[in-house]
Formats: C-alpha cells, sequence, structure tokens
DNA sequence: TGTACATCAGTGAACGCGCGTTCACTGATGTAC
DNA sequence: TGTACATCAGTGAACGCGCGTTCACTGATGTAC
C-alpha cells in the first residue's frame, strides 16, 4: 500500500496545490493587513481567480483563519520543539560559555529564544495566536492539539530535567508554598501532562510546585515578546535583546532550572 | 476667574453631554463587539441621530478610537495610583497577614491585583491597549502620557521602596550581573523616570538591576492577564485566582520587595 | 427688551467602496465499460 | 483504444449588507447693538 494521501491524478494534484497557494497567500495578506483585513476577494484576486472559486477549497472565511492558525501554532510548536532538541544533552556538558549549565537551563533558554525569534519574524501570525482574540471568531476543536504543542514541549524539557536530578525543586528562599486550590489545579495538570508525554507509567511527574512556576515563566515569556511586538518598549528597551536574554535566563532560574 | 472649561451656555452644555454620551455608547459597542467592529454609525443608531451628525462631535472614526484609548489608559492608571495610595505606610507592619511584610510589598501586590481586577472588568478595553494593536491604526502622541501612569505608578513606588530601605538589591543569588547596553538602558530609563516623578534633584534613582526586572515583571504581569483573559488557560489554570496569587507574590520578590 | 445677524447642531441624501456568500452555467478531467 | 457518463474546477453575475465620509440644507441657539 502506497502513501494513502499521496495525490495520483491530475486534478488532485491540482487541488492540493491550490489548496496550499491560497493559503499561503492568505499568510502573505495577513502579514500586512493583519487578520481582520484578511479577505477571501484579495486572496483570489492576487491569485488570478473569481472569488467564488475559492469556496471549492475553503468553505467560508473562518475555515481559511482555521488553517492559518493550526499554521502558525504548529510552525511555533516545531520551532520550539527543534531548539529544545538541537540543544542536546551535551551541550550543556561542553567547553566555553556552556560549561557549569545543565543542560535542562541551555534547553530553556534555547527554547525561550527560538520561540521570541518566530515572534519578530512573523509579529501578524504570532498575534493572531497569542494577540486578543478576532472578535466574533470561536476557534474550533481542532487548534487544541497544535496550540498545546508549545507547553507541551516545555513540560517535556522539565520533565527530562527533573529525572536527570537538574531541578532545584522548592529552590528560591521565601517560598510561601502553594495554596490548596493552586496545588490541586497543578496536579490535575501534572497528570495530563504525564497522559500526554510518551512516558512510561513509572516516570514520576514534574512537582506541582515547578509545574506552577513554569506555568508563570511561560505566561511570561510571552508578556515580554507581546510587549517587545506590540510597541510598549518602544523609546526604552529597544532593541530588547540583551533584556530578552536577560529575561530567559532569570526565568530558568526561577523555575529551578541551575 | 471661574473655572474656564465649565460649559456656560446651554449649547455648550449639551455639546459637553453628548460629547461624553458618544463616548461611553462607543464604550458599550467596543465591549460587545471588539475595536475592529465598533462603527460611528450603529453609535449615531443607538444613540438616534444620524450617522453625520457624530462629526461635529469627533472629526473621524479614528478619533473616536483615541479618546477610548486615552480613556482606558487613564482609567487603569488610576485604578493602579489609587491601589498603591490606599494600601498606605501603615498596612503592612499592621495585625494580621501583612505582619512582617513591608509596605512597598503590599502595595506591589495591591496593584497587580488592582490592575487584574480592571482587565478582567473591561476586557476589551483592556484588549484595546494591550491586545495585538488595530491594524492601520497609528496611536497619536496623546496616548503617550496616559500609556505612561502605569509604569510610571510602579517606578514611585519602587522609589518609596528604595528609600524606604526596602529593596534587597542584587537578592537572588545566580544573578549574573547586566550585560553592557543592558545597563545602559536601564540607566537612560532611570534618569528619565527621576525627570518624570515629581522628585527633588537629591533623590536618588532605583538601581539599574532592580529596574530591569521590574520592567520585566511589569512584562509579566500583563502576559499573566492576557493568557487569562485570551483563554490560554482555559481547562488547566482557570479560574486563575490562585495562580495570579501566588505570581504576584513571586514577582515582587524578583524585583527585590522583601 | 427687541431686533438682525452669526454661529452651530442635526438632517437626509448621496458617493464610492469592499465584503462574504450563493447559484446556474461551461468546460475540462476522470472513470467505467 | 474508444465512447458515454459522472465528477468537479472555475466563471460571472448577482444579492444584500454595512461602512466612513461629504455636502447642501433647515432650524434652533447665541450675541451685539
Amino acid at each position: 500500500m502506497t502513501a494513502p494521501n499521496a495525490p495520483r491524478t491530475a486534478r488532485e494534484r491540482a487541488r492540493a496545490e491550490l489548496t496550499r497557494e491560497i493559503k499561503e497567500e492568505a499568510r502573505r495578506q495577513l502579514a500586512s493587513v493583519g487578520a481582520d483585513g484578511l479577505s477571501l476577494r484579495a486572496v483570489a484576486r492576487e491569485l488570478g481567480m473569481v472569488s467564488s472559486a475559492l469556496y471549492r477549497y475553503y468553505p467560508s472565511r473562518d475555515d481559511l483563519l482555521t488553517a492559518l492558525i493550526i499554521d502558525a501554532y504548529d510552525a511555533l510548536g516545531s520551532v520550539a520543539e527543534a531548539a529544545i532538541a538541537d540543544s542536546g544533552p551535551g551541550v550543556g556538558a561542553g567547553a566555553g560559555l556552556g560549561a557549569g549549565l545543565g543542560g535542562g537551563r541551555v534547553r530553556w533558554v534555547a527554547a525561550c529564544q527560538a520561540i521570541r525569534g518566530w515572534a519578530l519574524a512573523h509579529p501578524q501570525e504570532y498575534a493572531l495566536i497569542y494577540g486578543s482574540p478576532v472578535p466574533g471568531y470561536r476557534a474550533p476543536e481542532a487548534t487544541i492539539g497544535p496550540a498545546a504543542r508549545v507547553p507541551l514541549a516545555f513540560g517535556g524539557l522539565l520533565r527530562a530535567a527533573f529525572a536527570a536530578g537538574e531541578l532545584t525543586v522548592g529552590g528560591p528562599a521565601a517560598d510561601p508554598g502553594l495554596s490548596g486550590g493552586l496545588a490541586a489545579q497543578a496536579e490535575a495538570l501534572s497528570t495530563a501532562l504525564a497522559g500526554a508525554a510518551s512516558a512510561g507509567p513509572a516516570d514520576a511527574g514534574v512537582p506541582p510546585g515547578v509545574l506552577v512556576r513554569a506555568v508563570i515563566a511561560w505566561a511570561q515569556l510571552f508578556g515580554l515578546i507581546s510587549f517587545e511586538l506590540f510597541g510598549q518598549f518602544v523609546g526604552s528597551f529597544e532593541p530588547a535583546d540583551a533584556l530578552f536574554a536577560y529575561a530567559a535566563g532569570q526565568l530558568a532560574a526561577f523555575v529551578g532550572l541551575a
């Protein structure tokens, strides 16, 4: 049996290609006019077809938007995953700058930098998934999986670091501990993470305290990127490279990555 | 001389009132349809006037939007300022929960909570000023002052805490120090802050390291709020009250407020 | 206090625009025999 | 290999909508004498 999704006939090949081209043109327009300015008619115009023809490929404008959202989540997700994978276990132990740092910390910083890099290169796509919601648009279920890739990547990183003994649990002084409700939420998330990851049942979950801090750090990461992208730093910390590098390191320390 | 801006004639009173009513109706619509859905015609319709009449009050749609943006910044700014002022120096030293906490820390947490509270109560106004930029809209200079109120309030808080000896400078271990460029940016911001505040020339500025951390904390605050508001916590940390309370405390510690 | 003129708020019609979506159609591509 | 039919991509016109903004107008309110 050959690949079941490979297009065979000329018609199928043309359809697959146009479906892709429409999405690419839509992405191009998204980059210049934003999500609300995205128009089927403009996309069709640019592609040299009549607007009604697009309906053979996407049943509505919202479906096209959904495709772009899923693509954006997937792109950012694989960027983060690749950054984590590429700064492998050997890097931290190697010579030079990385010496003395745990692999987990190196991977954490690499992931943060990679995410910021993607956001700066694709601001409108970033805004599409992490900016204010498009009014009247309700994200369908199909976006949930792709949206979870970045948090899952961080979760996997932490699990590995914890297993390797690189996590300083409850490190910083003056940690008042978690309230009951917060601990419960963290526990629920921990088991969800354990279920989603391809981990054996004996694999211990990350302690809830670390998880809570990781969620905070995750939100912070996107807070920094949004501020930079949406212009809150104009006139002070711009360019924000140094600020971001510093913050990424601080965040790693905050979650307990030595 | 009486107040020069007080309306005297019936015409002037009517004009002032309608200018306000238009803005209020626009704010109401903003809350339900978002910034892009805001339409002059709809506002006029709701007010029982003809759309062209609005042009006697606001020269264009963008001017109306600008008025809403300024109002939103001002509302959030005064909420933050009030929270800081109301949790005065005596609070931290009082009995009960606050015992042992510095006034600066109490004020910090109060400001964070107040900002979050306003954002949850006015999500669309929050999105207007801290969400993704409205495409095609360029914020005029008049928004700069109001936009600065929240950062200035935090800045004043830190200056007061520093003067009171409540700031643990360079506290947490493993602080790698600031790179040259980052330190320079922080210094520039510090002098700008000192100039903006109503401080005597002998008033010492907050150390740059603290300032950098404060900026990071500031971005984090809005990262958390945005995640909560824009739905990234759906299904895990929702409600986010406990998470936020914990994070606010951690942030205070991060900037050095004991 | 009364009158003549200037100012200004609000009207209603219109301009010109772009949008998403539907629908009957034509012609090309694919499939079964 | 050839023919008959089914499938599907793309066309072009149209529907119905709402928008921001302009403009000549009327009638009411304010001001100066």
